[in-house]
DNA sequence: CTAAATTAGATACATGTGCATGTATCTAAT
DNA sequence: ATTAGATACATGCACATGTATCTAATTTAG
């Protein structure tokens, strides 16, 4: 090595790992307890609830963090469980075009109940007022090409 | 919900995820790429070069992201690899001495050439200077129990 | 228009993971 | 000595993941 990463960066690496699997390992546990699938799931329920024109599966892709052989593979499970509906693209013979169902929704706002507490109860509560752009700021300092939340 | 997650805590939620996933793949793709095991390995293997001695199996989980099942495993293709001995420990006959061997110095070292090279090129390039300690203050929140780096 | 390159999505394979459980050993109270 | 419970580590199982590859459809270049 010619040049060593400072301590702030070595901590900097070692909490971004502890961090999120602490904080993951939570939401897991407490969506399982609560007999609900991952937290994945509800990311993709989310994106197409407010798509409800339909969505293309590259179009999902591109908005979660699954590459597309483990989202085709987890939409597999969800047209399965009733939770999605998949039709073929009309202007694209090679794709389909994704729908939330009505249980897809219902699924959704029961996970809400759970999630959006584990994001109060794990996130809000933990990180100060003063302390959270900061973390948003070192956080998109990581990922430069992130542009932000939808709406 | 009674309450919703305000728009900073959503942000976080979003960012720590994006950040780790795309942080830990280029990680874990360079690695590969330079024919290295997984960046955890490095984790391992630096663990018992710090404790000549020897360490408990126990002692080493504590420090690391392992569950204790998958530290078991993982140990045992460390040790199928000749990286690591485990002896029996002669106080604890349910325990196993681990301690790293010349071949798992080695590695460490070699590992060390691209591990230590991604944190500077993935991290310490990235995040800069003034926003380091925003960021470690944040991510520590998150990890309330988390004491900080052994020297 | 055709041939080559690209893209959408699915799937096979190997590997990794969490969870539950198993076996052995240890500690301490009876 | 016996027994109850805790702890160390291993392992079986079901499922998730990454990588590579496949097929089919579409776009692009010549």
């Amino acid at each position: 090595m010619d040049k060593k990463p400072n301590s702030e960066t070595t901590l900097i690496w070692v909490l971004l790992n502890i961090a999120h699997k602490t904080v993951t390992q939570r939401f897991e546990t407490e969506l399982r307890r609560a007999g609900l699938p991952p937290a994945a799931w509800y990311d993709v329920l989310w994106g197409l609830e407010r798509n409800p024109q339909g969505m293309r599966q590259n179009q999902l892709e591109r908005g979660s963090l699954f590459d597309q052989a483990n989202l085709s593979r987890t939409l597999k499970r969800m047209v399965d469980d009733g939770l999605v509906t998949q039709c073929p693209a009309p202007e694209d013979r090679r794709g389909r075009i994704l729908t939330i169902t009505d249980a897809g929704r219902d699924l959704r706002l029961r996970m809400w109940e759970v999630y959006g507490g584990l994001m109060l109860s794990e996130i809000e509560d933990k990180v100060p007022a003063h302390a959270r752009q900061g973390l948003i700021q070192g956080l998109q300092a990581l990922v430069p090409g992130f542009k932000g939340l939808e709406p």
